[in-house]
This record gives C-alpha cells, structure tokens and sequence, in this order.
DNA sequence: TTGTAACCAT
C-alpha cells in the first residue's frame, strides 16, 4: 500500500494493531503507534481497548493505565468496555485499591457498570478472600437487576466451598437453579470439592450423580480438586476417607477419569501427579505403573513427586526390585531425589536389613545437599525401633536433637514401648542422655500413662 | 476494522 503511494487511513492502521495484538507482536504494535501518530491519526476507543487488554494479559497493568490515560488526555472517552479491560487486568493481578480507584473514576465518568464490571469485581474480591465483599456485590447485583450467570454463580460458590462454608454455597446453588440459571462443570466441581472437604460424602456422592445424569463429565479441574484431599498428608483421617470415597462411592469416578487420559485429554504433571497417587492409594499400581510408562514413553517432563508416589507404591506393593529400578531413572530424567525419595528408599533397606546401604545411602543423601526433614528422621526411628535395630537408633535421635526437631507422638511411644521390653534395658544407654530417664522410669515402675504423657509434652517433644 | 471475565496447584 505505501510502496504505491497510498497513505493508510486510521482504519487500516486499526486493522492492523488488532492483528498485532491478538498475535502477541507487542514491538509491531508500538511501531505501528507511533507511525499512525506520525501520520496525525489516533486509535480509537476500541482499540486503545485492545490495546489495554493486550498488556494487561501480559501483565503490564502500568503499561495498560498509561495508554487508558493517554485516551482520556486526547479526549477519547473510555467505555464501558475500557474499564471492564483494566478491571480486569488489576482483578487478575489483585491490585484490589488500584480496582477501587478505577471504579471511582469510572462512577465520576457516569459509565454504568455492566455485569462483565460486577462480575470481575466479585471475582476479585473472591480471589482476595474478601468472601463477604463478594457476598455484597452479589447481592447488589440481584438488587441491581443485573444478569447472573453461571458464571456469577460459579465465582461466589467457589469462594464460599473454600471456605467451607457449603451450607451458603448450596443456598447460592438452589437459587441459581430457581432462578433458571444451568450450573456447569465449575459449579459442580466447587460444591463436590466443597462438599468433601467438610466430610459431608453423601451429599457430595448426590451432587456427583446429579452431575452425570446431567450429562456433565468431569474435567481434570473437577479430577485435580477431588484428589487433592489425597494427597494431603496433613489431614490424615480426611484424605483417608477420601480414598474410601474414590474407591467405594465414587468408582464412576475412577472410570471417567481412566477413559479420559484414553480419549487423550491433556492433563499436566500436577494432575498426573494426583492420578498416579489416587491409583496408587486403591490398590491400582498396575494401572498406574501403565500409566507412568506411557508417560515416560511420551518424553513427558515428569517431578521427583512423580518418582516418589511411584517408589512409594512399589515398596508398598513389594516390587522392590521395580523400586529399585525407578530409584535409579530419577537422574536419567534431568531429576534428582528428594528428602522424600531418599527416606522411602532408605527405609526400605533397613527394613531389608540391608543396615550398611541404608546409612551409605543416607551419607550420599548428606552429600548430595539433601537435608533431612523431621518427618523423615522420625520415620527412620520407627523403622530401626521395629526392626529391633535400637543400637543405631541413638545415632538418628541425636540427628533429631541436633536439628531442634522433635519426637513426634508416634516415635515416642514407640521409644517407650520398646525400652520397656527387658530385652532392650541394657541398650538403653546407647541412646543421647535426654532419653536416659527411660530407664529410671521403668526401676520406679513410673510407667504409668500420666507420667509417660507428662514426659512426653515436657521433656521430649519440646526440649 | 476492531475490544472485555472465573474454578484445581503435590
């Protein structure tokens, strides 16, 4: 065009910037710009839109502001629209004051805020924990006449199944249903998920079934957000009942989620990570090993967790030899153990007797930069402790004491149980000093459950 | 000639 002379009209220079934009070419943008103000043109409202949210996705919200502020000085009057973008862009980033003052301007303006407006503030309040804030909006906007969508509905049952409050989500989630809104995947996902966390399985199986009828598939959020709970160690008595959930209640589930990796649905190494270990966890290691193979197969960058729930499976599962095996491929993925790795494989040896490999291994552990955690020397305690290995077990415990760890309940009782056996008596002062009293203990016949607790709190666990 | 949104994270 220009090469024969035609000039470009803000038009052309229009199309292209929109084209620039959508194809992330951020230089040929700014080149463009400063060509069409050269030429004495300027990008419209619409424009300057797409500029504004072309930043504000890749992150620059100062760089989407300068532009929104560059409209409003060369008299291009922001829309709803506009503001709706760098909303956006600061809810996305919860920069929740600089979204105050943009909606005060935008109030001082007198542009009516739509439900793309509401909607991105209730998320961001949502997104920022600010639950009652977004409870507010919400209301407002049903005050407000404002359309609800599922979309309005999915932000504020999430937030609410968050925070475990569940009996507000499915009042939120009646409501929707009264009110003809259809809930998707997003809505059920967040109750189901909500429903689980508070312990309430029945409901959460009703809802699941609910959700099937309603020809409603699980998608790998749905899949990631149940089998998290899993994984969670800290809650033991919870994610144990999950697992008895996923095996019993909900074996619909086990299914979709195995014809979904069939039908090829792309799922991330975090997802994979829950899969493997929800299999793990119900007794389907083949199913797992499987899927883990044709991972590798695939070149699919995989985590030490990866390796980790697989070892763990197979020590579990007594494949050892397999463990062993799966140990030794960590490096050649680019990976190396963790403190995790290193303690299943360092148990498992002591519980093969095999006691010299199972302390080279933890040196080359401590070579490697690996640290032990507390959790981890604990574990080895409980180990030697029932293997009847208490001659290497001072060596660990002085670990413990060393790194102001403490005995966790478990350790400590198992330390009492075994030094109580006459057998052990004499092995007693292989142990640090603290743990001597043991043995006054049993010469007073102290071992009365008060005193033990009385120990317990004041001079082992908090030394 | 053209523009705007959400849930999971070992």
């Amino acid at each position: 065009m220009i090469h024969k002379g035609v000039k470009p009209d803000n038009k052309a220079y229009t199309c292209l910037i929109h084209g620039y934009c959508s194809s992330g070419q951020g230089k040929e943008v700014v080149r463009m710009l400063k060509e069409m103000s050269a030429h004495g043109h300027h990008p419209d409202v619409v424009t300057c839109s797409s500029l504004l949210d072309y930043h504000c996705k890749n992150g620059r919200c100062t760089e989407a502001r300068k532009i929104f502020d560059y409209m409003i000085e060369k008299g291009t009057k922001p829309n709803v629209t506009a503001y709706n973008t760098l909303l956006n862009g600061y809810a996305t980033k919860g920069a929740l004051s600089d979204m105050h003052g943009l909606l005060d301007l935008m109030a001082g303006n007198d542009i009516s805020p739509d439900h793309y407006t509401v909607n991105t503030v209730l998320w961001a309040y949502a997104k920022g924990d600010m639950i009652d804030e977004a409870m507010h909006i919400f209301d407002q906007m049903r005050q407000q006449g404002l359309s609800l969508n599922e979309v309005s509905y999915g932000a504020i049952i999430d937030a609410l199944c968050k925070f475990g409050r569940v009996d507000e989500a499915m009042l939120k989630f009646n409501q929707m249903i009264n009110e003809g809104v259809t809930p998707g995947i997003v809505v059920f996902s967040s109750l189901v998920y909500g429903l689980c966390t508070v312990g309430k399985w029945d409901k959460a199986e009703e809802l699941f079934s609910e959700m099937l009828s309603q020809g409603i598939h699980p998608d790998a959020t749905f899949f990631t957000r149940i089998m998290h709970n899993l994984c969670n160690g800290g809650r033991v008595t919870e994610a144990q009942s999950l697992v008895d959930l996923m095996s019993g209640k909900f074996s619909e589930a086990q299914e979709l989620y195995l014809n979904m990796i069939k039908s090829g649905m792309q799922l991330d190494i975090y997802t994979y990570n829950i899969i493997l270990n929800g299999l793990c966890k119900n007794s389907c290691v083949d199913e797992a090993f499987k899927i883990f193979q044709s991972l590798c197969s695939k070149g699919f960058q995989l985590h030490i967790l990866t390796f980790t729930i697989m070892i763990d499976a197979l020590l579990k599962s007594g494949r050892k030899e397999d463990a062993m095996d799966m140990f030794t491929a960590i490096s050649t993925h680019g990976l190396v153990p963790d403190v995790m790795t290193y303690g299943l494989m360092i148990e498992n040896l002591i519980k093969e007797g095999l006691l010299e490999e199972s302390d080279n291994l933890y040196l080359a552990m401590e070579k490697s930069g690996c640290t032990p955690n507390s959790c981890m020397l604990n574990a080895l305690v409980r180990r030697l402790l029932h293997q009847g290995e208490v001659m290497r077990v001072g060596a660990y415990l002085s670990k413990i004491d060393e790194m102001n760890f403490s005995l966790e309940a478990s350790t400590t009782s198992l330390l009492i149980s075994v030094f109580s056996r006459e057998e052990y008596q004499h092995q007693m002062m292989s142990l640090p000093k603290k743990y001597h009293f043991l043995v006054d203990a049993k010469k007073r016949g102290l071992f009365q459950r008060n005193w033990i607790l009385n120990c317990v709190e004041t001079s082992l666990c908090d030394p």
